[in-house]
DNA sequence: AATGAATGAGAATTCATTCAT
DNA sequence: CATGAATGAATTCTCATTCAT
């Protein structure tokens, strides 16, 4: 059983091992000209091997996903996990992990963006579909939950929590986007985190209107 | 002299007509399952045909691009363009130019972000990049003017006008990339105007805080 | 029948002007690289219009060589032609003769080449074919009767005549190609003339070693 | 190390069989009209695989061009190196070595031809360029030595040993172009043997003169 | 488990040639 | 005659995937 075990443990490691190589691939020349065989000649390994690893080139593009949105999971319920904390700090926190996200893996998005092609995710297993679909349901949960607590806790405006996160997901995944995008067409720094917090703050300051409101 | 005009409408109505066929192609099958030769067949033309109006299937990308952001830039220019708005009506009219633009081509982001891989982008020409940074920062610009009068007018924060527009176009960006994700992954229906207009109302919730904010 | 005529004069002159940008742009571009739109263009004429005077490519290919053997053939007649000159005036004159049709079409070496491919050749009308054949038998007659020549003046030593007017004209053909594969090859200049000449004269001198040979 | 070294000759021998492969093809079909398909057929290998084994079309050419100069520089430096040989029989050997390289492959030329064009060498890999250019040199630098050697034991007048090589090389390859020319265009079989024996014995000849030239 | 050579289906692109105007 | 837009067959090359070792 323990050799059972160990052999579990290694197999897992070598996967990881494998989405760091793609990761790094992916970063250096972009979704489309990224090879197999490139991940494989950074992962120190034979194409073939990635094969016993990931069904296809699609699952490893998914796997890679699942690898930010496990990170994204764990690093949101941390962010809110310490007792005590109220609304204010709860979403300050929040807004520090994701530039950690980000951080973690600035690709995230075009990884993303990426698995939405219906194309892709046509040949995706269905466990993975729900691995990923359940992933991002409980980070946008943990969002919504702390716009739940500041509207019990009298600070913000009711309004449906999940829309909320919606919105709060949707104001950071956009502004990553448009960063690139920027850079890209008009080769010019673009201040990122700054907009991010004006926008953060914005929306924080657009719930606490209470007065005006009603 | 009419010849030659009429020479040249022809040509660019051919040209639209390839555009329109790759839209549609486009939305059937995804970006990276598309072929010239799809194209072709959708708009009823050889594939050496479209080589003639477009130098590879980057740049008739690219145009795909163009379209969109030329009908932006023209009717976000509408929306203002009204003698006697003020900001409050003004925004209100961004924000209804926003789902029309969405509606005209909901592929864009798709587009865009396609676009957005520097891959992509090195095979067009500069002209091609000129006139899409050109038509971007003229949008943007629309925008930011209309966040200045809100200034000017006393209604709101005084912030960098251009930080303010990044943030608008983000969460708009931002939310329909969402809504696709959401769709694909969860198969569920996504409330995108209404998560759009919560959005909205939020950050100019945000911006008219002037006693809380000093 | 005038008419006739000058329609015939000027269809004539417009094939040569075809035949002279065409013989630009493969020196510009060498063989592979020229398009027929290139030489439409060059010529400025529409692609189409080149089929009114050519078959197809092939054929005006084999026209350009048509064209340097004409000027061969003329080339060589004249070299002799003045009456009363020995044999040894008469080889200098073919020697200079020979660069004069090297400068009148250096890449003629690369079209004959590229002519004697079957390929291309099968698609030639068997006019043209003949054309090529009687034009090159007429040149090398030409040398050959001077070699007679010489012969019969006691200069040199018999030897079949056309045997010794394949050598000099190998000698001519090999030297320049062994110029361009030099020049490409080593990008270093190659002293053409110079070479030919020693080649010639070591040729001649070893047809006249009468007294060692006998 | 043994698995190392079979598998590095087992590459090599696949390389060889696809070069032998082409070969065939060009000879059949001419270059032109040879595709990558048709090679790797011959060879009974898939399209993609010939890839493995050479960068593109255009060095395969190459390649094969630089198994001739292979071929060429070996054969040469065997046609000399028996001790105590004189000039005589060192020039009638380097002759012998010439038909050898003919009869080792008589596309030889069309492939030399073909390398010439600049439009092929500049997608050549400069080490191949290299290769070609070392291999080049060194047989011409063999034929040098031996005109070299002829001068050194007063048998020949004192030449440049480069232009004689130059010339001896002109002649050869402008023979075979011209025996090929012929056959294409007049359906005559051409003495190949004959008249190359003829040329170089003229030109050996013509550097005997001593006492005419001084 | 790992390898990596081989596969072969595709994809983008070119260009000689045609033909309606 | 001349045009030049359109054609579409043909070609090179790529790369995810397989499988014998």
């Amino acid at each position: 059983m323990g050799i059972q075990e160990r052999k579990e443990r290694e197999r897992e490691r070598r996967r990881q091992d494998i989405l760091v190589a793609a990761k790094r691939v992916f970063s250096d020349k972009g979704f489309e000209r990224s090879t197999i065989e490139d991940i494989a000649r950074e992962a120190e390994l034979s194409p073939g091997t990635l094969y016993l690893y990931f069904k296809n080139k699609d699952e490893l593009y998914a796997s890679l996903t699942v690898r930010v949105l496990q990170f994204m999971s764990v690093r949101l319920a941390h962010a809110i996990e310490e007792p005590g904390l109220n609304y204010d700090r709860k979403l300050a926190n929040l807004i520090d992990a994701m530039f950690d996200i980000y951080e973690f893996d600035p690709v995230i998005l075009n990884n993303m963006f990426h698995l939405q092609s219906s194309e892709t995710l046509r040949d995706l297993s269905p466990e993975l579909i729900e691995e990923i679909n359940t992933l991002s349901r409980k980070s946008l949960r943990t969002i919504a939950a702390v716009f739940q607590e500041g509207m019990d806790e009298g600070r913000i405006l009711r309004r449906h929590p999940t829309a909320l996160a919606d919105i709060f997901w949707s104001m950071f995944t956009g502004s990553v986007l448009w960063k690139e995008t920027k850079q890209m067409i008009g080769n010019e720094q673009y201040p990122l985190k700054e907009s991010i917090r004006l926008g953060f703050s914005l929306l924080d300051k657009g719930l606490r209107q209470q007065a005006l409101d009603a």
